[in-house]
DNA sequence: GGAAGTTCTGCAACCGGTTGCACGAAACAT
DNA sequence: ATGTTTCGTGCAACCGGTTGCAGAACTTCC
């Protein structure tokens, strides 16, 4: 079997404790005794045992990230861009999913609790009051929803809504509608709050939806029913799917109603016509999230909860022109 | 902090080794003191930890899945299916992303060997040596690539090809391309073998080539040149690049030129045109590698590898036509 | 030359579980 | 009544590391 700390100690004549602090405290060691017994490990393909570690330490070096669904073509860079990201910092990351269901998610925390440092927890489906119970067990930092005395990194969507509404409105359109997420969707609530208090526009809203794209091409005829010119969705699939379904119904995009969807996902790019759409720093938001939670899980209780808001932008593509005369 | 066995064993007023058994080995232990145990550690909030178990039984419960780029709009169904699979055989997932870079994902694996019962190799990049020095420490399955003497599961991109090009010559192509994915990728060499194998056509074979959007859409050119009537792209992502690039030229999809794509990625369903393309069977292929795996750790050193193939089939879209006159 | 530091290493307990072994009590056979 | 099983539980060693403490060897300073 793999050679452990006892084999390299006996192989070069030290202590275990030696060989210990060789690897988690150079500094304590000679640096002949400590090159003596680096060459031994070497040798014996020796790697410290992150499990047993863990047990002494209390420090696993793992972190959770759970998703709703990692088929959701935003999370999987923000979950890329973490896991590279803890990896430098010699972190490992468990990734799971979620399948919407918060009775899934919970288990899934509690199992994981024991095994990580840390969770990352995106797009959370679980109630704030489960939120801060499990917290008791383990550090959170939480992506996409606001939770007071809980780390959290937000992607400024109100941000976002209000910049689509202005081009909307700069482009002459008056009035718009608000197509919503699903029930319960903080970034959802965030976005009608930002269009509502833009002034002079006749905003409707109209959902909630299923957040894909067939959410979208369901709404078609509700958006034709409002009589608008121009339509914010809650995401980019959605937005999609929208079109779709008014190009179904010999509808033109951007001719007859302009598009707006939210997330800058790569299908938006391949669509005819191309999406105008608010672009989230998903990458940024991963990595700050990572390093949030290092802080909190390096502070211990002592922690201070961060709050970290990034800036989204609005990519105009050709979904969205004049409104039509 | 968390409750740990002693806790309960004390609580309980019984050994540590029957608060043990009675999680680890139920049927050992008298149904009466079994159930006051039990209630004492779900009143203290007890679970197992894992860590600790794994010292001692060398078993984690946990598996490594190691792919090539989590933003691969392929993967992502199959990270899903794998984790929810696992998940129900009461195993956490590893998730890490190599960024396509052989070097990265070496380290990878020997960091998280001893912190998994297995590990799950989709499409990789390593050198066949690597990967069999690799696997004396920890048990494998590969998805993507034949490798004698290890489990496998294929997806039958060979079938597909052959059915893309019969679909193709069915509509008259004759002279059809091939757009070569990376150089090493057993998928790219397989898709050419077989393509190679079907009677009566002229096939031009180009690459390699990077495989992403925009690696379609560098080939553009070399399509064109090529003088062909038809391509089958090494993926989804490329077929939608060069669809994109030929659009630029103003050639014609399928008017001019017929495009077949491979995976069945969501991006290829929202293009204009609609891509045809040969579907993969991810989540399956997700679900056989973990039971593989699991097999494979269940089994120890006396395992025999097992190869698993799946079928794929063809989508037929808008990306093809009949033949220009 | 002796006291007071430094620096390095060993000892042993500990982290939170698992498991082979032994033993006492109850159940069964003779 | 005695001998043999079976069952349930406790004991203690062990998994592979970490770490507080103690002491040996070597400096440094008066």
């Amino acid at each position: 079997m793999a050679a452990t700390i006892r084999d390299v100690a006996q192989a070069s004549g030290v202590h275990v404790s030696t060989v210990s602090r060789t690897f988690s405290a150079p500094h304590l060691v000679n640096p002949e005794t400590r090159n003596r017994v680096l060459a031994v490990a070497e040798d014996l393909g020796y790697r410290p045992n992150r499990a047993a570690r863990a047990l002494t330490t209390g420090r696993t070096h793992n972190l959770g990230l759970i998703v709703a669904d990692i088929s959701n073509p935003f999370f999987p860079p923000l979950i890329k861009a973490a896991q590279a990201h803890a990896r430098l910092r010699d972190y490992h990351v468990f990734v799971a999913d979620t399948d919407e269901d918060p009775q899934v998610e919970e288990e899934l925390i509690q199992t994981l609790t024991k095994q990580v440092d840390g969770v990352l927890l995106c797009s959370p489906r679980l109630s704030n009051r489960a939120i801060e119970k499990l917290s008791e067990d383990v550090p959170f930092v939480v992506v996409n929803r606001r939770l007071k005395g809980m780390s959290t990194v937000l992607m400024d969507v109100g941000l976002g809504a209000r910049l689509a509404i202005e081009h909307l409105t700069a482009l002459g359109h008056r009035r718009i509608a608000l197509l919503a997420g699903p029930a319960g969707s903080w970034t959802s609530r965030e976005m009608s709050d930002a269009a509502r208090a833009v002034a002079g526009i006749d905003l409707a809203i109209l959902g909630p939806n299923s957040p894909t794209e067939h959410g979208g091409l369901a709404a078609a005829e509700a958006v034709l029913a409002a009589d608008v010119t121009a339509v914010l969705a809650y995401n980019d699939l959605m937005a999609i799917g929208l079109v779709e379904g008014l190009d179904e119904r010999g509808i033109e995009v951007p001719g007859r109603i302009s598009v707006v969807g939210v997330d800058d996902i790569v299908s938006g790019r391949l669509t005819r016509p191309k999406l105008t759409t608010v672009a989230m720093p998903t990458e940024a938001a991963g990595r700050t999230a990572v390093d949030l939670l290092l802080q909190l899980v390096g502070a211990g209780q002592t922690a201070t909860p961060a709050l970290a808001t990034l800036a989204t932008h609005l990519i105009i593509r050709d979904s969205t022109g004049p409104v039509p005369p």
